[in-house]
DNA sequence: CTGTTAGCGCCTTCAC
DNA sequence: GTGAAGGCGCTAACAG
């Protein structure tokens, strides 16, 4: 069996108290103790139980991370700085999957606030709207990652959606396009993402005096495959647009294909814009005009103010916004060109064959 | 304060045992003490501290998986398989990321093997060997993901990448390429995996009787930006490769990327196949070929074999080879295409301009 | 079938 | 500065 603090003790000759104290770092101690303790410590390779000390402080150092989905790159990128950013404070992150559901939210963070295992739980919420979330788990720190869906009850941190939407749209505008369509959404009715988007392009078409008719494609997912359907529903359409703005990048990405295949130029016929700038977007072919949200800032505020509430802050809930840029690329602009590029007729390489 | 077992009984005016029969599902009792319990239960709204539990039992019900990065696809979606078919089985997962080096895989099992909170390890190992992994945690079940690096003390569950490897390249040699280049590698000296993925496509390229001298270029991660390095270096060379075996999908999508600056066409100049068929594979433009791996049968099994030794198994260490596919697409078969796509010359839509 | 008792391993309030 | 006891909440032995 594992090596206890008593039988440190017992070694050492000690109290069990004595040892605790000089594993945790008490500053009291006799330094003939401590060299005795310390001694017997790394003799018998004594290793705290990390279950009994959570069970008698009411910590666990543990904190819970709710997002729709791991694999989404969006995510796994934001899983990733907030995995690295609670690891230098000391903490360790537990990852689950909410798939986007409403009931599936609910659960897990109802799983989490129960179940003594985390310390506070951030929740990428993407159907929960404020109050749904308020009678939830009222004794357990949660901050919300993304979108705030009106709650005041609950610290929140995200960029402006709404402004960063109507960026894009003034970007497309700029960059000569007049029919731009939204490509997004997902199966909660109250997607509030797509919603807070969907605004902003209406605000700036409006404000440009453009039209915005049935040129929202709405989307029961953020997949490459729903973008590429997306596209296709809106060729169909006698009037098509020259502009796309998508809700993701993976959006984004299934349009692109959709429009090669259909065998439209972009941005020459259509120009593109995703949104969240993971890896892919710059690698894309053209690559992709996004909007970059400062994915590190928005894991350090989150475990910032998430910290705070495990202390005890009973501060009034917060509501911090983090800043984005618009990254433009190929994807919408006319600007210089790599030489060949997409430009040249492909050769079917026939002397290459055997 | 957290409503316990005592409060429960007293409430109920029986003892804290019967109320843990109750809880726990034990089978004998009687149905009017049970209904009796069940009442104090919702009544209270008692939820089991399972920190107390788990210190009493000896588990917890978590598992951890360590991957080198989070956010690289194939390690996202592979995550996001085990996290669902853990929690099917009740179990929570924890995931940490190792970046790929080898003295944090071993800090991280290590901590993971003291920090008494998990039952179990899945590890996708990138720079440990076996007999850096041999004295490690010899009291934590532990699955070994991907390569085995020739442990024989450790379960492992993996593809045969030198098999495979030898279909890419048996694949890009049927479609005609007679000067095929492999990219990839780590960090690691000792990434195992690109060694075997390197293995088999100089085996069979040795059975074709054709040129591996100088073909491969090492790469210091698996990301796009050394995929298009690597291309860069590739095509310095006068007697430029017609085919390019890359290590991962992100390294492929880095090398189109390159190639389409460069001005070559994919696959009629050269062409491309990737590895581990990531979502971002089939939407490429062109469209990636790729091995795909099951990745939802690796963490079936990876789950079943851990489970196994979580239940105390001393069997021999098994090695389990699980299915792939090659999926080939556009990029490496000179098949039928969409009508203009890339071949069209692009129109510089100046007509669309205010 | 149910009640009583005794720890799991640790930290912390009290005394010394 | 150090030792002795108590209990965090739960479950596994034993009785009865």
């Amino acid at each position: 069996m594992a090596v206890t603090l008593r039988d440190v003790a017992q070694h050492a000759g000690v109290s069990p108290r004595t040892v605790s104290n000089v594993v945790n770092g008490f500053p009291h101690i006799s330094p003939a103790m401590r060299a005795k303790v310390e001694a017997a410590l790394s003799e018998l390779n004594y290793k705290p139980n990390l279950l009994a000390r959570s069970l008698r402080q009411g910590r666990t150092g543990i904190i819970t991370l709710l997002v729709p989905e791991i694999a989404v790159s969006y995510f796994g990128e934001l899983a990733h700085e907030v995995v690295e950013r609670a690891s230098e404070r000391g903490c360790t992150v537990m990852i689950d999957e909410t798939g986007g559901q409403p009931d599936r939210e609910r659960a897990l963070l109802d799983g989490a606030a129960e179940s003594s295992w985390v310390d506070g739980v951030l929740l990428s919420s993407q159907g929960l709207h404020g109050r749904d979330l308020a009678g939830l788990a009222p004794n357990m720190p949660v901050v919300l990652l993304g979108e705030r869906t009106a709650s005041t009850t609950l610290d929140h941190v995200g960029i402006d959606n709404v402004k960063a939407a109507r960026e894009v749209v003034r970007h497309l505008i700029d960059s000569g396009c007049r029919r731009i369509a939204a490509i997004g959404g997902s199966v909660g009715a109250s997607d509030a993402t797509s919603h807070l988007r969907l605004k902003g392009y209406r605000q700036e078409l409006r404000a440009a005096g453009l039209p915005a008719d049935g040129l929202y494609a709405r989307t029961p997912d953020y997949t490459r495959a729903s973008g590429a359907a997306a596209v296709r529903s809106l060729l169909g359409r006698e009037d098509r647009p020259d502009g796309l703005f998508c809700f993701s990048d993976e959006l984004a990405a299934g349009a692109l294909r959709e429009l090669y295949e259909q065998g439209l130029s972009v941005p020459s016929d259509v120009s593109v814009v995703g949104f969240d700038d993971v890896a892919e977007a710059r690698f894309a072919t053209p690559s992709l005009t996004s909007i970059r949200p400062d994915k590190a800032k928005i894991a350090t505020v989150a475990l910032d103010m998430l910290f705070q509430r495990m202390q005890g802050s009973e501060a009034k809930p917060r509501d911090v916004r983090i800043g984005y840029e618009l990254i433009v690329r190929e994807s919408s602009t006319l600007s210089p060109r790599p030489a060949r590029s997409l430009a040249r007729p492909m050769q079917r390489g026939a002397a290459r064959r055997p």
